[in-house]
DNA sequence: CTTGACTCTGGACCATGGTCCATGGTTTAG
DNA sequence: CTAAACCATGGACCATGGTCCAGAGTCAAG
């Protein structure tokens, strides 16, 4: 194992990661990234740990979880007893909400489908049948 | 037609319409209800189709318009030239954008399902793929 | 008339996930 | 050595869709 790695500025992991210096400090902030070492001057010296855990984050969004849930991941990566058990159960929970927003779309896309197909494309805005669904004329759940 | 309508203090209409009576102020200060009428003492007075209106509001909030969009739909409805062909455009588009959402939303899913079949539930931290796979151990896409 | 409920305005505040700025110190290349 | 590029801090600001508040005026029932 090579625990050593050169240390990096916050510019340096930035531009790695492909993210703001303003987003990194943000991340800090809201405690998903823990206080760096610093520099003499001050300035944050991360190392690749932080690389990796930054694109943790990172995919972790794109997987639609919320700040607030990764901060939670991040602390059960960490704990080496419930960690792995309480982490699936985080990914089956999101699964599931995914699950209930994709029907929910499905729903609404129904809906809306319908309307579309009835409606002819011209004419008076009182023969819209969408316009007509929107006022409440007729209930197209 | 009953073009006569006795008028509706803000508050009857927020509890008939079922929103609070900030967010009709709200709504007015954003363009998607007309100034109203006042009465001497200043107070709003609203006729039903103002409730017409704002019902117009909430439902296609639910189809997930957001409030830009739903000023808009709101003028195209008075536009008796255009308005009905450009408001099943309109529909159009915020079907596709539903399907894409969708889309994008079973991309996810099935990532994450995977991941979780792949999660024995128990063991160490770095066995777990839900964890290896946020930490970009693997391309999980 | 009094009391309680209602409404007015303007502006502050909430969460989310950042972005941008001024001012001033630090580092690095040439 | 100097200039360019970098980094520090604290705080303001953005969009979205509202919510809440203070202080003051109004309305309706008894």
């Amino acid at each position: 194992m090579n625990t050593q790695s050169a240390p990096f500025s916050i510019g340096a992991i930035a531009r790695r990661v492909g993210v703001t210096i303003d987003t990194i400090r943000y991340y800090e902030r809201a405690g998903l990234l823990p206080e760096p070492a610093r520099r003499a001057s001050g300035y944050r010296s991360y190392d690749a740990g932080t690389l990796t855990q930054l694109r943790f984050i990172r995919r972790a969004k794109t997987l639609g979880f919320t700040l607030d849930e990764i901060r939670d991941l991040l602390a059960l990566s960490r704990d080496r007893q419930h960690g792995v058990k309480a982490v699936k159960r985080r990914a089956q929970q999101r699964l599931l909400s995914i699950d209930a927003r994709i029907a929910d779309l499905q729903r609404v896309r129904a809906g809306l489908a319908t309307l579309i197909d009835a409606c002819p494309g011209h004419g008076a805005p009182e023969q819209c049948p969408i316009l007509g669904a929107l006022a409440g004329e007729a209930e197209a759940t």
